[in-house]
DNA sequence: AGATTAATGTTATAATATAACATTAATCCG
DNA sequence: CGGATTAATGTTATATTATAACATTAATCT
């Protein structure tokens, strides 16, 4: 039986559905606009990706493109993310080869991403605190930024409350 | 003495061969005193390592070892490379799927790197404002920590100075 | 010495990612 | 419109990064 095909719904307790339909409207918007073209290829993955709010990896995306998209091949993928990637609309999870939607839907914004060990869910949060003391420790350093990655793996809290699920390490 | 390579010694200036012995003798110590084996395969990665302030592959550094140790493969590399993690004697740089010498040699400390995407240095920086900033914005997320990865890419201030390297995007 | 654990050797393969070139589709411009 | 140009996709091959599984050797313990 496969077991990809509905992914959990728990996220925060939140509508998904709404929450994935929201996030393609503003892709096809945002790319409309910039006058780029959200592909049925690109616009399927962005869709997979969103499927939950856990990370994706890239062959796990090309299997649940494959039957959708007969020729689909790595490159296939891989074209499809870098495109994604450069429009801000997902972002990559460097400590986990993998991807996850973007909520700020933007270019290029700062990111502080949260990732549970347990469920495999990606919180994406502004942190503007953060984001403004680690400006401030660049400037001191004399360093120019192309990019930023900031990533914290743990246990989020809705794992925390699950029995059986300690916050320490295994 | 083995010397081969040469790597770039320009490194902020500094005598880069005071700051490697040093950092050996700190991973002697600290392996002696913590009852684990620095074994000559170990302790030999870790000087590769060490070579320069760039962040070194797992296949280079298996390229070089394979002249001194005969038996080298993948497993061997990737073994000692988690021992050093675990010590906390080098850093994976996530985003590069590369490995850096740790200059405050303790056992799992907070890490900003910056990156330097002309030279390939690695700074390490402590960067406590940034830390305090985000241990309270983990806080308020009710995210229980494991683990932490903050790197920035860029333009080391070294590299801004020299003709021909723009702080942009090329 | 014999048992136990730690480290390394060895072979094979999994997982992630890109290069290079061919083909098709979209857009531009006269 | 029609040819030129650019953008996107198809296709094949291969590079790069990482782990699994089991055998052997070395170190440590009692
Ligand atoms: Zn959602
Ligand atoms: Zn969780
Ligand atoms: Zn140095
Ligand atoms: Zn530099």
């Amino acid at each position: 039986m496969t077991t990809y095909a509905k992914p959990s719904q728990q996220s925060s307790g939140h509508n998904h559905s709404e929450c994935v339909s929201e996030a393609l409207i503003t892709a096809e918007h945002l790319c409309f606009e910039r006058g780029v073209q959200l592909t049925p290829i690109r616009h399927k993955v962005l869709e997979l990706i969103w499927e939950s709010h856990k990370a994706v990896k890239a062959y796990e995306l090309l299997d649940r493109l494959k039957p959708l998209q007969q020729a689909a091949k790595p490159a296939t993928i891989y074209r499809a993310l870098d495109f994604l990637i450069e429009q801000g609309l997902i972002h990559r999870v460097e400590s986990l080869n993998a991807f996850v939607g973007c909520h700020c839907s933007g270019h290029q914004h700062e990111q502080l991403l949260l990732i549970c060990k347990h469920c495999q869910e990606v919180e994406e949060r502004s942190a503007k605190e953060v984001m403004l003391a680690l400006s401030d420790e660049i400037k001191q350093a004399g360093f120019i930024v192309h990019s930023k990655a900031i990533e914290i793996h743990g246990v989020c809290s809705t794992c925390q409350k699950m029995p059986g699920v300690p916050g320490d390490r295994e």
